[in-house]
DNA sequence: TTGTTTGCAAAGGGTTTGCATGGGT
DNA sequence: ACCCATGCAAACCCTTTGCAAACAA
């Protein structure tokens, strides 16, 4: 199970690290290209699922597209649907609808992703 | 932008309509083909895609596969990490959130989609 | 040395699309 | 008759995999 520090794995961790936006495996691709750090694009992709499994690095699915986020922080996305872009929303704490929700259900729930549907600023202003 | 009323596409409805699941396409193609109907993978896809559009049907998308689910009204899901499937969950309205997320932000909201990730009560008693 | 990781390209799966034909309204 | 919907297959997108070479430990 022992697992290899390799320049790679480093340098797809870099990309993240410390990074407050979630980014898709070819975001990643592209950051590390343009640093002139040559990693191959499967590369990419078992080195981000080798620090998801390891928890060095959060993964949130939504619409069919993988986004890969350096912090660890709870938070929510809206989804752009001009732009099809992404954005950090705040995450809204209540606590009281999530054991309100497993007393009537009986589910236990560990975490939740909120993505909401809109529009973002930017394209409002057009 | 009207539409027509198929063959095919109530064929599709029909697998789904009151039906407590939720299922891929390829689920739903099954069920057409052993009920003798014949639709081409393209139609359901298609189809689906046209009933969720106009809200006749829910959708959950996950990592990988599409789920699709009979079940129009506003309703979030639990996915269980034992068993893998997919729950209804009653929604917790939160205008008062909704609003300040959206104060905050700037961003326009027009519909939210929440996953939980935990057990399902099946799960829980084993 | 030893077993893990890489790089490339090819395969994989789920979904969409192009185009000619079919069929609602 | 209009023009939206279908069927088929090919295209597509994102992700994984096979295999030989490279390389941490």
């Amino acid at each position: 199970m022992a697992y290899r520090n390799t320049k790679q794995r480093k340098d797809v961790y870099e990309v993240l690290k410390g990074l407050n936006k979630h980014l898709t495996a070819d975001q990643v691709m592209d950051a590390l290209t343009e640093s002139n750090k040559k990693v191959g694009l499967a590369t990419v992709y078992r080195s981000l699922n080798h620090l998801y499994e390891h928890q060095k690095i959060g993964r949130i699915v939504t619409h069919g597209v993988t986004l890969y986020d350096g912090n660890p922080e709870p938070h929510d996305h809206l989804h752009c649907k001009i732009c099809d872009k992404f954005f950090d929303v705040p995450r809204i704490n209540n606590k009281e609808s999530l054991n309100r929700i497993q007393e009537e259900t009986g589910y236990s729930i560990d975490e939740y992703f909120i993505t909401y549907e809109g529009i973002c600023t930017n394209c409002k202003e057009k």
